[in-house]
Parts: structure tokens; C-alpha cells; sequence
DNA sequence: GCTTTAGGTAACCACAAGGTAACAGTAGAT
DNA sequence: ATCTACTGTTACCTTGTGGTTACCTAAAGC
């Protein structure tokens, strides 16, 4: 992760970027906003973290340049400036995010990488042996194969990713697939079934596990806890 | 924009809600986290605004379990724990903003601005393999040839642009097309319909998908992990 | 060794989800 | 006032799903 540091005040800066680092957070470091638009033109940043107050061009001219030019890098004001109009200057600016001096390291450690999560694709994916489950696209593939599923079939799985690689009993698994019904008794063991078939290849090794008089597992291997 | 304002005191949310809305950002109200849930298993919101301590749920709980079920709406802490602890707690569940009692008005309203972008596209041009679209513009091409949508159109194809390559279900369609009104059962099918015909030329790859008991996408069926 | 029972496998079919088309009411334009 | 076209409604069709039933296999119990 790499964040641009914009900052005038060096020894602050100094102690902030040693600290960062060490919360694997790769810091480029500009001690004006002339010298932050260079950096910006020849490298792509998760984040801008940006005060106020600084020679040559302040934090606020710079982030309006920024977002006027279609640069959609999050930024941080963090600033002494803790009136609420420079609060909403800020915002109206196009920050994500404003943090008031004297502030806390592990707090703007913890805002930046929210905000670099922000850009990241959302999904949530699931991975074991050769299966690589997305959940958000509701794509499935078994070694690079992909597997259609049903609705059921596709809550079945959900379900079974929740509580892996732990045993899920039975009547936990109908709740979660059928919440407003009492399935009937052999609903779950043929869906178990044609889950399984389309999941475990006969070439590959299966994951799906029953234990039996338990429930049913996924996980690599059945034995072990 | 919708938000969903979670909190105890009910003076104080009566005094924050009204002045949301008449900053344009409409509320849901819930004053424990269980109600919260209620509304958030047949409602979906740009922004939630959780206070921590609360009877019957807290809001550490209820953020904990709404992010690993797997949702993704923003939650911003809105609370008069101010110690560092509660904050890192705090980001550590998964909120993306996390603001100490006393606060100003204004500043939150800002806040929960910038989250209810967040899942905005971020680019006024979304392209997807013969598909462009210039979403100020409302300008869209399917192999450099125009096509023109209506109004309601416009909106479903928009509301699929925000969360392509995921998977959207029906419900969530329904409440970005049909904001205010609970839309009859066929509409959406007979919308999804005009847009194919328009959008899915028979010559190019189909973009619209499907997914059966699910939901609809608007993806290219390239294999991507 | 025999019985019992949990779970595996297979085929069947009703029905719901979704696709398509035609129609009607309504709002906006001229 | 008239016309147009968009939105919502209804109807009909197609197909895949999911629930059912039946039968088989292999543990577990006695």
C-alpha cells in the first residue's frame, strides 16, 4: 500500500512515515503541494494524506486541482485546523476523510487503510484446494472449470463456506436454506448430493465431507479436527 | 439517499434525523440494534450510522455481524466513546468512519456524504467490451452506434452499472428503480426485457445476464477468478 | 451375523421463474 | 386538443428447479 504524505512540518512528518511504516504503509513523502502534484504526475497512490497550511500551494488549492483533473486517489485532510467550516471546506473539496491535529498514529493508520480498501473490488472471495468461489458474482470454478449452480444448491455452498472448515449439523443447514419451512427429511441429502457432484470431480479431491451423525464439512481432508 | 441512524437516545436522534433531512438525506430510525436488523433484512441503505452503546445489541455487535454476513454498506460510529481503543475496535469491524459525541451536525451530514458516494462509480465512463456509457452525459453505445433508453431504462441499466461484475437481486433493482413504491411483480421482468433488446444486439455477446433465483448482471462472461 | 438406520444415487414431474408479446392508461409534446 | 411514446399490466409460453419417491449401500448397534 503506498500513500502520498504531504506535510511541512518535517520532524512531524518524520515520526508519522517511521510509524506508518512499520503498519506496512509505503509512504512517498512532499513537504509542499508543488512538490505532491509532481509526485502525483509519475505515480499512483491509495491514498493522499494532506495538510492544510503549507508554503507554495496549500492542501485545500491542491486537492481541488486534484479532483478537477479527474483524480479519484482518496485524500485525508490532516490539519490544525479544527473550526467546522474548514471541516466542510474539506469535504466540499472532495476529501474522504479529515482528521484534526494533535492526533492519534494507529487512528490515521486505521482511516488510511479503510480508505484504501475503498477502491478495491468488494468480493468476497472463498478459496480451498482448486475451488475459488467468489461470492459477490455468484461464480464458481473447480480447477478453473466453472460450475453453475442453483439457487438451493448456491445457499447450500454459501452456508458450508460460513462454517468451514468446522461441521455444520444438519438442522443448521436446513434453517440456513430454508429459513420459513421444515423441510421435508430428505431434502438436504439430495441436495448434499448434486452439491457434491458438481463440486467434487471424480479427478479431483473432494472437499466436501459428511461426518456421519454430525453434519457436513468442507474442508480439504474428513479426518482431524 | 437513504440512511439507516441507530441510537438510544431519542431526542438525540429525533434533533440529528431532522436535520438530516433537511439536508436531502432521508432516515430510517431504529433505537437498538435488533430493530436495526429488522430494517436491514427488507430495506437497503447508502449509509448506516450506528451508536455503540445500546440496549438488547450493541453497535459493535451489530456491525460485526452485518459485515460478515457480507454486506457492504458503510457504517460510520457515531458515538461518545473517544478512546483510541474503541476507535481501532471500531475500524477494526469493518466501519469506514468512526465520529466522537459532541459533533456537529454538519460535519456528519458531510460525512455520510462522502460513504453514500462511495459505491457510486467513480468514473463518468463505464465501458464493458462493446458497451459505453458516458453516465453524466447519459449517453450510451453499443458497437459505436447510440442507443437511447427512457427514464426508467436509464435507471435500471444504471443501477447495474454500480454493481458490475456482481450479481444484484431483484429486490435491490426494485428499490433503485422504484424508490417509493412497492413495484408490481412483473414490472421489473418486462423492464429487464426492453433494456436486453436494446442493450444485447443479437450480432454482439449478450451483457445482461440471468442468474436464475438470484438476481441480474451486467458482465462479460470472460472467465476471470 | 443379523437388523437397523443414516446416508448415497437415480429418475420423475409439477410448478415457479423468467422470456416474450400485445394491450391499455397516462403523461408529455406539439 | 391530438398525438406520441413511455410505463405498467396481463397473458401465454418455455424451461430448469426443486421437491418427491424409491431403491441401494454401508456404517452402527445388538
Amino acid at each position: 500500500m503506498l500513500v502520498l504524505f504531504v506535510e511541512d512540518e518535517r520532524d512531524l512528518a518524520e515520526l508519522t512515515i517511521e510509524f506508518l511504516e512499520l503498519d506496512d504503509i509505503e509512504c512517498d513523502y512532499a513537504d509542499n503541494g508543488e512538490m505532491a502534484l509532481n509526485l502525483l504526475s509519475s505515480n499512483v497512490y491509495d491514498v493522499i494524506v494532506l495538510d492544510v497550511n503549507m508554503p507554495k500551494m496549500d492542501g485545500f488549492t491542491l486537492c481541488d486541482k486534484l479532483k478537477s483533473k479527474g483524480d479519484h486517489t482518496p485524500v485525508i485532510f490532516l490539519t490544525a485546523r479544527d473550526a467546522l467550516d474548514d471541516k466542510l471546506t474539506g469535504f466540499s473539496l472532495g476529501a474522504e476523510d479529515y482528521l484534526t491535529k494533535p492526533f492519534e498514529l494507529p487512528e490515521l493508520s486505521a482511516r488510511i487503510k479503510v480508505l484504501a480498501q475503498r477502491n478495491k473490488p468488494k468480493s468476497t472471495i472463498f478459496e480451498l484446494d482448486t475451488l475459488h468461489v467468489n461470492i459477490q458474482q455468484c461464480k464458481i470454478y473447480r480447477s478453473n472449470k466453472e460450475v453453475l449452480l442453483t439457487r438451493t444448491q448456491w445457499s447450500l455452498l454459501k452456508a458450508l463456506i460460513n462454517h468451514s472448515p468446522n461441521v455444520v449439523d444438519r438442522i443448521t443447514l436446513e434453517n440456513a436454506i430454508w429459513p420459513d419451512q421444515i423441510p421435508s427429511k430428505d431434502m438436504l441429502k439430495t441436495l448434499v448430493f448434486r452439491v457434491r457432484t458438481l463440486i467434487d470431480l471424480p479427478q479431483e479431491q473432494s472437499l466436501i465431507h459428511t461426518i456421519r451423525g454430525t453434519g457436513i464439512v468442507l474442508r480439504t481432508n474428513a479426518n482431524g479436527t
